[in-house]
DNA sequence: GCTCAATATTCGTTCTAGGGTATGTTTCCA
DNA sequence: TGGAAACATACCCTAGAACGAATATTGAGC
């Protein structure tokens, strides 16, 4: 019943800051879990940035992670504290529309091959 | 009618994202106005310091000042983008019960000399 | 004019976050 | 058991942020 962390605001803030992480949560905003290839394709950038930025994200307890096989769906934490999930979620209201978020959601869109999306011709 | 500023998200959580800056937008947040002599007392730091994260704050357009005699009066800026407000209000909702919040206000309380404040004794 | 008070800015330094690349780990499959 | 795919981590390096201290600016009062 109770958040299962606690984040100080200069945290969360600070993962706010960067621009890929924010890119990453914006779409795990809008999509249930996503995983790395999927986060990477959108964003276009390589592998080993997204996972590290997805690391410290993860570390703070923004996100929560799973293994199926050999890939690792992200997911928004469902035990955020209040305050957390209100700013995201106003943040998320904000800067859907905007660039670069809306672009990210397109690239993932037209992404082939995508784990989890079934492959119905 | 509309908000005379355009932030940029990563621009307003870098901002957030250091405690000085945050201990003067939560301490805006209390009260209408505050010299620079006040916030520095409150926090507890020198006013190079504080003046150079005010500066910040009013570059990105968060606070605007004012002055008046020796004094220069800070406030949170009046034509907010919605969203900024709303995720200000979140985190000072969140933590102004919290340390070091509580104890920069009651600190400032106990500030004597405050410019503005009429010394009835 | 001079002096003091309040605030802002500059300068040089330190420190940490972030980037690029290479490599390690885990899992699946043949 | 060997290889390939997906992801994580380590390493080295660099750029930018923040700090401390000194100095500049602005205004009030005499």
């Amino acid at each position: 019943m109770f958040p299962a962390v606690t984040i100080q605001p200069t945290d969360l803030f600070a993962a706010l800051a960067h621009e890929t992480r924010l890119r990453c949560l914006i779409l795990l905003t809008r999509h249930p879990e996503l995983c790395v290839c999927e986060l990477t394709h959108a964003i276009g950038a390589v592998q080993p940035h997204v996972s590290r930025h997805l690391a410290q994200l993860r570390e703070l307890g923004l996100v929560t992670d799973r293994r199926e096989g050999l890939w690792i769906f992200y997911r928004v934490s469902p035990v955020l504290p209040d305050w957390v999930a209100a700013v995201l979620r106003e943040t998320f209201d904000a800067v859907c529309g905007e660039r670069p978020f809306v672009e990210d959601d397109r690239v993932l869109a037209q992404m082939p091959n995508r784990p989890g999306v079934p492959r119905c011709a």
